[in-house]
DNA sequence: GTAGGTGCAAATCGTTTGCAGTACA
DNA sequence: TGTACTGCAAACGATTTGCACCTAC
């Protein structure tokens, strides 16, 4: 289940957070968007809209998100921070490298996690797993510009 | 198999890189510590045997170290970047929250990873997994504390 | 009316870069 | 001897904070 705007406004109601234009706009920016968005990219689709919106109300309003749990801290190999509409419940990404689009999935690490405290003594209390590659899109893409520079 | 000291000297000198005091320093600082280390942990280190060596040597000499696949880049959830003495070949690392202490294991996502291709398109490249938790030293240290607080 | 939210500017943190002097091979 | 390496200081980019004003509830 992917969250939508009406939801997520929502849930920030519910919790007493007052929803003023600037985080309509920021959360709409989000939710309509497939694939994960940094603060800056984010930013710069709001600033848009709505130039008068700050850097810093974005960073404060993914903070309250995130801590809501209404989207996802996304971190890549590569040095940078980004977030996505998180599915429900705990899951894993697959990210394109290329267009950043997110895939969410689910993947059972119970039995890893068993054994790996087992061996290790460890009291594991968390884990990530994230897959980098490139999405069909973004194949075509690229097949189609290697193509070019070959002819 | 670890790394020891003198094998990281020798690949250094392999691939035509000079072997100044500074990195003597601190290489020793990094292979004489279980566990990883953030660029400024080793910085200190290295700055009490050596005040005059630089941040800066630190950070340049963590660069070569991680391009020749000597040391490895561990990054766990939390916004911090840290180096260990890497295993040979593909790993993992099982992080301890409290003291650092890496364990390196490796995991077989080869069946997954097909899996999430063909489900998702995706031509995937890479991927990253990471346990945390805490290793059994600390488990101790904060059982003992605990039960200090409480008597 | 008021607490929470906003925007600005400045501070902060980790990291990188330019440059002139130094020392390893 | 020559080039890679070093240290300093300054630049840099992302993020956070202090503060006075504003506004959703």
């Amino acid at each position: 289940m992917r969250l939508t705007e009406k939801s997520v406004v929502r849930t920030l109601r519910h919790h007493g957070y007052r929803l003023t234009p600037q985080r309509r706009v920021i959360i709409k920016a989000i939710t309509s968007t497939r694939g994960s968005l940094t603060p800056a990219a984010i930013y710069g689709r709001v600033h848009q809209v709505r130039p008068d919106i700050g850097l810093v109300t974005v960073y404060r309003t993914l903070e309250i998100l995130a801590k809501l749990g209404l989207i996802c801290e996304v971190r890549t190999a590569a040095d940078y921070r980004s977030y996505t509409v998180g599915a429900i419940g705990h899951h894993h990404h697959l990210i394109c490298s290329n267009c950043g689009v997110v895939v969410d999935f689910t993947c059972d690490l119970e039995k890893v996690q068993q054994q790996l405290s087992r061996e290790s003594g460890f009291q594991i209390d968390g884990h990530m797993l994230e897959f980098t590659g490139l999405c069909q899109a973004c194949q075509k893409k690229r097949g189609r510009r290697l193509t070019a520079v070959a002819g």
